[in-house]
RNA sequence: GCGCAGAUGGCGGAGCGGCCAAUCGCACUUGACUGUAAAUCAAGCGCCCGAACGGGCUACGCAGGUUCAAAUCCUGCUCUGCGCA
């Protein structure tokens, strides 16, 4: 008996695209849906409250952040991470594998995981972590500096699982390694095959029956690689999938599509990481069920707002006197009580309101956007709602 | 009226003979942000030409002057603040 249940209620046709339901010892979350990052043990600048109000299901911690910072002791303690921060929610911890990326290759070069068209020409061999300052990888793990004291760490497959045991969130992601876009083919391959050791040693190492274990496929901008690892992944008797970058931005849906191809259906797949509202659409449609994302909630901080319209960006002297909601048919809390002119007096002046506000638009937004996908599935209309909601969005 | 201090780009405020179209902050504009080292970061911000290197023009209250060279020194004027009458 499993630690989770997924079951289907409607597919797409012509696509792989489906609704589901994944039961978990906290809850139960309908999907596709929007997955809140909460990396240190909160959804920055909103209460688990808000969290739910906003309509999110789940939230996705990470197991790097709160290692280094309370330490993953305190969170035992307090009886897992849900406990801690008094959310009685479904939660999943990253393994820290993104880490391996986000503080090495990714500083040394200044690439995201998701690589624009103009950043093609860049593409050259180099070794990953070649320029890393903070992370070197070998087989049996890999070595991290802290980011916050210049500490060294050690962190192996077995270790992440033992930490995200101790975190204890319901579902928690295998050990793996993500890879730079600009990497060449050797060097993924390379990488790919330490990920599958290291996805089997993740396995072997779980013993908490009540959590989850989703397995993690790599494979880059390779479609065969990808494949490689899809029916690699598959083999093992993961709960479910994670879906990792690194991706080319032009190809990132059909390579999801390979993926869930190979993926038995019935298990969930959850693509880590993503969420720009076209790669949402793609991945639905392809057959994602979870999606976790920085992006809302960061560029909720840094001022931009979700709107059907496309991102706006409130800092703008535009809004000093629109005295309107940022969406007129938002049900959000925010747009239900307040003006653009105030949010943009809020972050002209640094108040941490601003950011409240602004974090419990977007995530509301996103999070009603995927559930609305979700409810075109069940209802058909999927297509209709894609074609329309995009053609306004862009 | 006398004395002292000061007038710099949208604002505040540096600079006090050449490296000044002028540091910096704010404001403004544009961009970025995808398993969060991000309440962050990057670029622009007198006018004109140029893809670019760059070039031209107008500018540091106003008018003169000194000097090869002035936002910077001198003289007068105007205005502002403070003090004394």
């Amino acid at each position: 008996m499993g630690a989770i249940t997924f079951s289907i209620e409607k597919k797409l046709t012509g696509a792989l695209g489906r609704a589901g339901i994944l039961t978990t010892p906290h809850g139960t979350v309908r999907t596709p849906a929007f997955v809140p990052v909460g990396t240190l043990a909160t959804v920055k600048s909103i209460t688990p409250e808000e969290i739910k109000a906003l309509g999110a299901q789940i939230v996705l911690a990470n197991t790097y952040h709160l290692y280094l910072q309370p330490g993953e002791a305190i969170m035992a303690r307090a009886g897992g991470v849900g406990k801690f921060m008094h959310y009685d929610g479904p939660t999943m911890t990253d393994s820290g594998g993104f880490q391996v990326f986000s503080l090495g290759f990714a500083r040394g070069h200044g690439v995201t995981k998701v690589l624009k068209k103009t950043e093609k020409r860049l593409s050259r061999d180099e070794q990953q972590g070649g320029h890393a300052k903070l992370v070197s990888v070998d087989e049996e793990g890999v070595t991290f500096m802290s980011h916050i004291d210049g500490s060294t760490h050690r962190f192996t497959p077995e270790r992440s699982i033992e930490m995200q045991e101790n975190i204890g969130a319901d579902i928690i992601f295998a050990f793996d390694e993500c890879t730079s876009p600009l990497l060449s083919r050797e060097k993924m391959e390379a990488s790919l095959k330490r990920t599958h050791r290291w996805a089997k040693r993740s396995f072997d190492a779980h013993t908490r029956k009540d959590q989850a274990l989703f397995g993690i496929v790599q494979g880059g901008r390779y479609p065969d690689l990808r494949k490689q690892s899809a029916e690699y992944i598959a083999s093992i008797d993961f709960d479910g999938f994670g879906i990792g970058g690194s991706f080319d931005k032009d190809d990132m849906t059909t390579i999801v599509g390979l993926v869930n191809e190979i993926l038995p259906e019935g298990k969930p797949r959850h693509m880590l990481g993503i969420g720009e509202i076209e790669d949402l659409f793609e991945g639905v449609k392809r057959g994602i069920d979870l999606f976790d994302c920085a992006l809302p909630t960061r560029i909720a901080r840094n001022g931009t707002l979700l709107t059907a319209n496309g991102k706006k960006d409130i800092l703008k002297a535009e809004y000093k006197e629109r005295f309107e909601p940022i969406e007129k048919n938002c049900g959000c809390y925010t747009c239900m009580n307040y003006t653009k002119a105030y949010l943009h007096h809020l972050f002209k002046a640094n108040e941490l309101l601003g950011y409240r506000l602004a974090t419990i638009h977007n995530l509301y937004f996103i999070v009603h956007l995927v559930d609305a996908m979700r409810a075109s599935i069940i209802d058909g209309s999927f297509f209709d709602l894609k074609k329309e909601f995009l053609a306004k969005y862009r």
